[in-house]
DNA sequence: TTAGTTTGTTGGATCAACAGACAAAGTCGC
DNA sequence: GCGACTTTGTCTGTTGATCCAACAAACTAA
């Protein structure tokens, strides 16, 4: 139970060796400095129950690698020998996120650490732009971010709004965007000149509940994200794997039958969840049609401070109007909890930003409606990352892969 | 990405040493000849990557742990010198099953080829019964499949139709049984003399769940079943994975809100997924109060089996009563395809039982209802494990655990 | 009968982790 | 200030699993 993770049965393990041995602890002592923080060579080999003599040539393996570096003597330690910490190396190598969404683009890169080395975000009126286009000016962004990395970039992993075909990276369907049948791996990874590091297409949902996950430092390992936009993502993350589906297509909430007697949907049904819970749903209820507020070509973060200021100030069309979204919202949510048994459920996108007024709504339908006792143990939090969450997870996609298999940076 | 499996991020690896390498191998080896059938030793090394001389180490040992055995020499070869064949020998140890249920209960005893050794099935009214009387009467069960294997015992798994604690086996919720809040884990192994072997307990859906998926020999590692009783169950296979959540309280699919004007189900709310799909809703349509296939004191498969004779017949009201369930089976079914994108749908329970009138509505809705082009790829098939799904999937637990362990047996 | 092919074993090489000894670098008590 | 004690990190040699190359065994085909 310690090499295969012993998780899947059914699948075909790989045969190991001496090398591959090699790449799991330097794997092991590297994630334990990540999650656990600066350490003496001693501390890890106790903590991870290796040989002090291994985890003296894994870490200077690493070290080597640019991606562990000496710290400070150890201060906190008041018998014996003080040791000398080892904590991460961030600037060795660099993930690279991007977004293409209905009102803008925005790329990011994270160092191994996670601190942005580059971040930026351009508001663009994607619907109207043929697809080329914008990949074009996508990709502009991303050489950007590329030239601002210091050592070796890890990969990049750009985030659609789109149902995307897990192993070919094809988008399949972008309703927002108005986007069907496009290659976009393959064209984005053309325009950047076929490069040596891998390029990958998600959905955005799948993206900021990874974000959402690395942003939770618990010991929590099964979470839903819900994005609040015009329509409703969602991302899972169960036994702290993100959740794709047989081709990639899973997390689609938008659509759950809960109004038979509501308003239609953009997919031509009735009573979808997304008609009343997404943002226009909100707006609708909450603001008359001349309201600038509900103008979409208004920046959406200011109009949604709008909201929250007319809510702080006691409004009570807005207020009804929250907790009615509150109020279907945790009919979903609670079908989600029943089905997957979530730890937390992650309010993001115009959710997260309302959180304080949808939190209490959706937890008491989370008690009221979920069969497990005390609704299966699911606490709601907003997240915390707003509109960067699915770059964000794009970029950390690539730095995992770095923290399974050191190996695959250069020395 | 071979050692540690790559999927798991967040989670702490596990280190390794030359120990956990060779068991990794053995497990490797053992899972081939299982996946693929009987081998020569030169093909398993060809198809694994391993050296010749290593497979044949790793064969030695596994043919001395009783797991493998030499079989006849390959005749399908033409050239050259004729491997040995080397096939499973599946005598040396089984994995037990076991299940209670609300009018049976039942074990299975299945060696490492997954055969059979022992089986029964008896017919209890466990609501009646208090839990100790059940678990006594279970107990005696268990002993005799225990004293019909041969080998060793891998593991007991018990099956309840309830909300499990995974953690400690806890059993906290079976309204069909009558039960909550007791600990059947430990009382089981106690009646059982602390047994050197493991004793788990778990929802009856997830493990017909993992009985479905080592059904289906494909290349299909993200499946969903429905198990339909007077409730009904859910469990999800995804990347391989039984999704059990955090708690253990996953695939609580019953209480879906689908049908807000329909009637009263048992949690106290209106319209939940069971009060349309569930058998009594079948019944209610199908059959006057006084029919005897509506008859709770009668056997279920008699009644399915009358049920069937009569769709099969033409008779209008049965079949218009199926087309109705297989209509809201379907409204269900797409949001759980939606969610969870999986390759294959099965029907198990009555639903597998009249699956030749359920499966033509429930296609048509996931191709009208789910987002994903031609339904995500999901197929609708009926299990042909009846009743005895959950215990087989209890005993394949435990066997798995031999696969991915071999040393587990003693030499 | 001989050449050619494939299988499975053998002995030695390689590589990574392990175990124990030990010097280095600090604290604590006297 | 000094020795006893504790802890760190390195060094040396051992263990163990896989790999490599050579080879005998077993069979086919010409």
């Amino acid at each position: 139970m310690t090499l295969s993770d012993g998780r899947r049965p059914g699948s075909r393990a790989v045969a190991a060796d001496h090398v591959s041995l090699r790449r799991n602890n330097l794997s092991v002592v590297l994630r334990h400095v990540r999650d656990l923080g600066p350490r003496s060579r001693a501390r890890i080999a106790d903590d991870t129950g290796l040989n002090k003599a291994t985890v003296s040539s894994l870490v200077a393996e690493l070290v080597e690698r640019g991606l562990l570096r000496e710290g400070s003597p150890d201060s906190t330690r008041t018998l014996g020998r003080p040791g000398q910490l080892v904590e991460l190396d961030g600037s060795g190598v660099c993930g690279v996120g991007a977004e293409i969404n209905v009102e803008y683009l925005a790329v990011i890169a994270l160092d191994l650490s996670g601190a942005a080395v580059f971040e930026q975000r351009v508001p663009v009126d994607v619907a109207n732009l043929d697809p080329g286009t914008t990949l074009d000016r996508l990709t502009d962004l991303i050489k950007q971010a590329v030239a601002a990395v210091n050592g070796q970039v890890a990969g990049v992993t750009l985030a659609v709004p789109a149902l995307v075909q897990g192993e070919t990276g094809e988008l399949k369907l972008a309703p927002n965007l108005g986007w069907s049948e496009f290659p976009v791996a393959d064209e984005l990874r053309r325009r950047l000149g076929d490069p040596p590091y891998p390029v990958h297409v998600d959905n955005e949902a799948n993206l900021a509940a990874l974000a959402a996950y690395a942003e939770l430092q618990e010991d929590v390992h099964d979470l839903v994200l819900l994005t609040g936009a015009v329509g409703v993502g969602g991302g899972v993350v169960t036994g702290g794997h993100l959740l794709r589906g047989s081709q990639g297509y899973s997390g689609e909430v938008g659509h759950m039958p809960v109004a038979p007697a509501g308003r239609t949907c953009g997919c031509g049904r009735t009573g979808c969840w997304e008609t009343v819970v997404g943002l226009t749903a909100l707006l609708h209820q909450a603001t008359d049609a001349d309201d600038p507020a509900r103008d979409p070509s208004l920046d959406v973060e200011q109009r949604l401070a709008e909201i929250t200021r007319r809510a702080e100030a006691g409004d009570v069309r807005t207020l009804t109007a929250l907790q009615d979204v509150g109020d279907w919202l945790g009919i979903g949510g609670a079908v989600l909890v029943n089905i997957l048994n979530p730890d937390v459920l992650v309010l993001g996108g115009y959710f997260a930003v309302l959180g304080p007024w949808l939190k209490a709504p959706l937890e008491q339908a989370i008690r009221e409606r979920v069969i497990a006792p005390d609704g299966g143990g699911c606490r709601v939090v907003q997240s915390e990352l707003g509109f960067t969450a699915a770059v964000r997870g794009g970029a950390q996609i690539s730095l995992d892969q770095v923290f399974l298999d050191p190996t695959r940076v250069a020395q």
